[in-house]
RNA sequence: GCUCAGAUGGUGGAACUGGUAGACACGCAGGACUUAAAAUCCUGUUCCCGUAAACGGAGUGCGGGUUCGAUUCCCGCUCUGAGUACCA
């Protein structure tokens, strides 16, 4: 028979579903591979053509893992929860869960049909209360840990209660909010559950605080970060502004220095990893402490800042004075400049800013202030050029010198890095430098080679001036020698910076996780583990109150109210009084918290659920857990690249830190896959300016082909004039004919094969094309009545664009499954190019890969497609054949080439059709090797060649044996100075002085020498010859 | 601006440690088969000179360098893509 893939396809699916042929094993003697690809969120759109890539390339590895001896765990799910089908639930009303389900259900259908090796008994959606359950219990488990510096690792915060009540605050080192309260265990004893609760929140993995959100009216919720771009929201790109807010946060910032030193472990592309260094942005330095000079006068009650340790403040002259604070910090990575500081720069959202400005000075300083509110995040990005800001009358203290210095405040210094507060050193930083120009503030070198007569000079070479006691000193030695001197004084310290934040953990929005907390007098609260999950409740619309409260505020009666069975403390009195809020008696229940996860959520540790996706105990069991330990291969996209995969690695090292994890890392090696754009073709569409006309007839649908287009524009006269003439032919008498217009008009790519337009199609596609009238390529003219057969073609014009349905460039991997097949898909998405590299999605070709499996399959058959292998011995030249291609490939599968792969495949198939090789001994290793490529035509053939169905998933891989390709001769490039002339075949046993003296008797190489003695001769044996005259 | 990646025929790409540039495939051109079309098969296809072949010249973004030999290494530049953005 023929080559019948769509019987081939299915019946395998099949198979491989019924007989449960992938699903792995949490114990084997084998070795474990983990391959993991990034789960997709369910769009209503579907899989595009470029949403398999990475599936393919990571099934290819398993499958072959799998050949080659491995007990390979290849899992596939949901990251169900997102804006998308909450914004469709908004619209039609429809339950979001509906929705996703739909999609789900497509999602399924097509992946199925691309005959992935998924183990699907383990599939998670991270929408399902089963799932769920568990990113509410890790979220618990955040909650009640805390991170000690102390051990660089986090624990459980009933040890830190156990320490507050024996020592009280002293002794720990956590990373924690700014304002935590000192006091000693007896204080801490004395303090009532409230204000306990209130200074544990401090400490938590996961607390509760006011922080600036970027807050997304039209969405109705906040953005994280990296779902921000350039001011507007990612998705939709609706407005963003800064507001402040209550919001839970994750205390990623305790593992920054982890997070970064983890990256050096790990096999990530290095594009990716220096994201998340910068994303890191850890600097070292140091902090200053800059001393208030006297004569502020504020109305202003004494601001927060600078209360702490306010007896390492170096004293200042007039000290009788009351200030707001008595100093602030600012942060450098440029200590050793710190004589060379002539002004220093508060933003202009600092909160010491009112206080510091002097009356003389308020109105240029609140002026300045309004004006930059009234600037937009995008416009104070785009305007780095501009210089501007404004003094505040004040002046600070040098700490090492005493030296008075101006205050200012400026936008280029931002409230939200470091202290918000900078010491500027003109001569060392173009900014600062910029700064001082303009306001004409000092500049003072320090630095003996230091050229600043045009800009600044951050030079670290040379040696100090005008810099007290490290004049003469080096950079190395001079940095050490401020922060000795800062801190023998108190007025600063070394220390390390990270540009990293928080991360907000909630969004305003209902499709998502529930959070497993309640509030009592506003405070927050754990439920019971034995609650979970927390059910997202129904509710009658997926849009906030009218007072503006997340929809979960809309659910009914949604209140916590403790199990009375078993009772417990915080639960039911045994009389069916609650004891939630002593002081309301509050039996309708306490309060849940109303906004929901953010999308990370879910994605941030499911590989570990992959593991164990069925255990209604626990996340994942110990065993399975210690068992996969981690994912050995991680395919995805690098749009992930600072929130999912910097999320992932900072939950990863918290459940490792709590003895749930392995491994500190959780994605040993990770690949991105690129991204497919679309390809769009155009049409050309005549829109000749009409003089004349009254409405009584319709302008011609005419189109011509790209070539005739270019003719026209380059200003060729006969095609303008024959285009003319044609058109006013077709025109009714009383029309003249003006100036010839264009309109360039996307043609959905479905029609479109190798940049020729199918006419008929394009007909039917719409109406108006019915009448349509096209000019060829070579100038011959289809009209609607006429569909005979034409010599040229109507050609397209492309272009490179986003794939969207808008664009008519979404290519759907089901109509090119039911037109070449699965294996021809995946092959020639492998084709394409290398997996990493981004690259527009190009039909043309696929028909070279069809080709290909179609005479792979003939190999297996006589001419009358009956199939015809023997047992008989192979010859010499076809086991070469067979041997090159199992190392070829095996050396491109362990190096991610999976596009030379296939051309070597393709090569093997020629030669061995060449050969005419129908031996039983050479075919059956091939199909063992192509299998993980084209899963179905060799399972098909592999049961032809006598095998046990579905056993080929588990062959043994051919081993590769070197004697095969063991040649006694070599044909070596002669070249003469470099340049290749001819080539002589030469035993390989020749030494090179014997090569040699063979290629100068060749009289062929002689006549090049011309009669001249060569200068040189370079012989590399088994390689080439070059000779030098 | 900074950081990273990349630039090879008409197109996608290959050349893995410096050793025959353009594998493999698409497209195109010509041919075979066919009443015809589709499918299939064969031949050619980097560019320039030349009717053609032999032959000759140029050639991996541009300009230099190292080397017997450079797509590969070094220096400088141009362009494209991605990330980031006043980070102190």
């Amino acid at each position: 028979m023929d080559y019948q893939f769509k019987d081939i396809e299915k019946r395998w699916q099949q198979f491989w579903a019924s007989h449960q042929t992938f699903k792995a094993d949490n114990q084997s003697a084998k070795p474990k591979y983990y391959v993991l690809d990034m789960f997709p969120y369910p769009s209503g759109a579907g899989l595009h053509v470029g949403h398999p890539l990475g599936y393919i390339a990571s099934d290819i590895f398993s499958r072959y893992k799998r050949l080659k001896g491995f007990n390979v765990l290849h899992p596939m799910g949901y990251d169900s929860f997102g804006l998308p089908a909450e914004q469709y639930a908004i619209q039609t009303g429809q339950h979001p869960a509906i929705t996703t389900g739909d999609n789900i259900a497509t999602y399924r259908r097509q992946l199925d049909q691309l005959g992935f090796s998924f183990d699907w008994s383990r599939e998670v959606r991270t929408s399902s209360p089963d799932y769920y359950k568990w990113t509410q219990w890790i979220f618990m488990q955040l909650f009640n840990s805390w991170y000690n510096k102390a051990d660089e690792k986090a624990e459980s915060i009933d040890e830190l209660i156990a320490h507050f009540s024996t020592n009280g605050s002293q002794g720990i080192n956590a990373v924690a909010d700014e304002e935590v309260a000192t006091f000693t265990a007896d204080e801490w004893n004395a303090m009532g559950e409230e204000a306990q609760q209130a200074e544990l929140l401090k400490y938590r993995l996961t607390y509760l605080r006011e922080s600036t959100v970027n807050w997304c009216a039209a969405l109705g919720t906040v953005l994280a970060n990296d779902e921000v771009k350039d001011g507007v929201s990612e998705r939709g790109g609706y407005p963003v502004e800064q507001k402040k807010m209550m919001q839970w946060s994750m205390r990623i910032t305790a593992y920054a220095e982890r997070l970064l030193q983890g990256l050096d472990n790990i096999d990530w592309p290095d594009p990716l990893k220096e994201m998340q260094r910068n994303w890191i942005g850890k600097s070292v330095g140091a902090s200053v402490r800059f001393g208030l000079e006297r004569g502020v006068r504020s109305e202003e009650p004494r601001a927060k800042i600078g209360e702490r340790g306010e007896e390492n403040v170096p004293e200042t002259p007039h000290s009788e004075t009351p200030l707001p604070a008595t100093f602030f910090e600012v942060f450098t990575t440029r200590v050793d400049t710190i004589f060379g500081v002539t002004f220093v720069v508060l933003a202009p959202e600092h909160e010491l800013v009112t206080a510091l400005t002097t009356p003389e000075q308020k109105e240029t300083v609140e002026a300045y202030i309004t004006q930059t509110k009234k600037k937009s995040e995008l416009d104070r990005m785009a305007d780095t050029k501009t210089v501007s800001g404004a003094f505040t009358g004040s002046y600070v203290l040098n700490p090492l010198n005493g030296e008075k210095i101006q205050l200012w405040i400026a936008d280029y210094v931002l409230a939200g890095y470091g202290t918000g507060a900078v010491m500027a050193v003109p001569s060392g930083d173009q900014r600062d430098y910029l700064f001082a120009k303009h306001f004409d503030l000092p500049i003072v070198p320090i630095m003996d080679i230091q050229n600043i007569e045009t800009e600044a000079d951050p030079t670290k070479e040379g040696k100090y001036i005008n810099s007290d006691f490290i004049n003469g000193l080096t950079y190395k030695e001079a940095t050490a020698a401020v922060v000795a001197k800062l801190e023998a004084v108190g007025a600063g310290k070394a220390k390390v910076n990270f540009r990293m934040r928080d991360a907000i953990f909630g969004r305003q929005r209902y499709w998502g996780e529930p959070v497993p907390v309640y509030f009592k007098n506003g405070l927050p609260y754990l439920i019971e583990e034995s609650e979970l999950p927390l059910i997202l409740p129904e509710i009658d619309k997926y849009l906030p109150t009218e007072s503006g409260e997340p929809p979960l505020a809309r659910a009914e009666g949604w209140k916590y109210k403790p199990l009375p069975n078993p009772p417990r403390e915080g639960g039911l009195l045994e009389d069916g009084q609650s004891k939630i809020s002593p002081s309301g008696g509050d039996l309708e229940g306490a309060p849940y918290e109303l906004s929901t996860m953010p999308g990370w959520a879910g994605s941030s540790w499911y590989w570990y659920r992959y593991m164990d996706a069925q255990n209604n105990e626990t996340f994942a069991a110990k065993e399975a857990v210690e068992y996969w330990k981690d994912v050995d291969l991680y395919i995805g996209g690098s749009e992930h690249a600072t929130g999912h995969l910097l999320y992932s690695r900072f939950w990863n090292k918290f459940l490792k830190d709590i003895g749930l994890a392995i491994e500190e890392e959780p994605f040993k090696k990770l690949i991105n896959q690129g991204m497919i754009q679309g390809r769009s073709s155009f049409t050309y569409r005549l829109n000749p300016l009409l003089l004349n006309t009254d409405d009584s007839y319709v302008k011609p649908e005419v189109y011509i082909s790209k070539g005739v287009y270019e003719l026209y524009k380059e200003g060729d006269f006969d095609t303008i004039e024959q285009i003319a003439l044609f058109y006013k032919e077709l025109l009714p008498a009383p029309a003249e004919l003006g100036e010839m217009d264009f309109s360039k008009l996307h043609a959905d790519v479905n029609m479109v094969s190798n940049d020729a337009l199918d006419i008929a199609a394009f007909r039917n596609w719409r109406a108006e094309n019915d009448k349509a009238i096209f000019i060829l390529e070579d100038g011959s003219v289809i009209y609607p009545t006429d569909e005979a057969n034409h010599e040229s073609k109507f050609v397209c014009d492309t272009e490179v664009e986003k794939m969207s349905k808008s664009k008519f460039n979404v290519v759907n991997p089901d109509d090119l499954i039911e037109r070449y097949g699965a294996d021809t898909l995946r092959m020639y998405e492998m084709f394409l190019g290398p997996l990493e590299q981004s690259k527009p999605w190009n039909t043309n070709g696929i028909e070279g890969v069809f080709k290909f499996l179609r005479k792979f399959w003939r190999l297996f058959h006589n001419d009358q497609w009956e199939f015809n292998v023997n047992n008989d011995a192979p010859t010499k030249a076809e086991f070469k054949s067979l041997h090159k291609i199992i190392r070829k490939v095996e050396e491109d599968i362990e190096r991610f080439s999976f596009n030379t792969s296939v051309s070597s495949f393709m090569i093997a198939v020629n030669e061995l059709t060449d050969l005419k090789c129908n031996k039983k001994d050479i075919l059956q290793d091939l199909v063992v090797i192509l299998s993980p490529y084209a899963p179905h035509i060799c399972e098909e053939l592999w049961v032809l060649l006598g095998n046990e169905a579905g056993t080929l998933s588990y062959a043994p891989y051919p081993v590769f044996n070197p004697s095969y390709l063991i040649e006694d001769e070599f044909a070596y490039p002669i070249s003469v100075n470099g340049k290749t002339r001819l080539n002589l075949n030469m035993p390989l046993t020749l030494e090179p002085k014997e090569v040699e003296a063979l290629v100068l008797a060749n009289a062929d190489v002689q006549k090049y020498l011309d009669g001249k003695t060569p200068k040189k001769v370079i012989v590399v044996k088994g390689r080439i010859v070059n000779i030098v005259i």
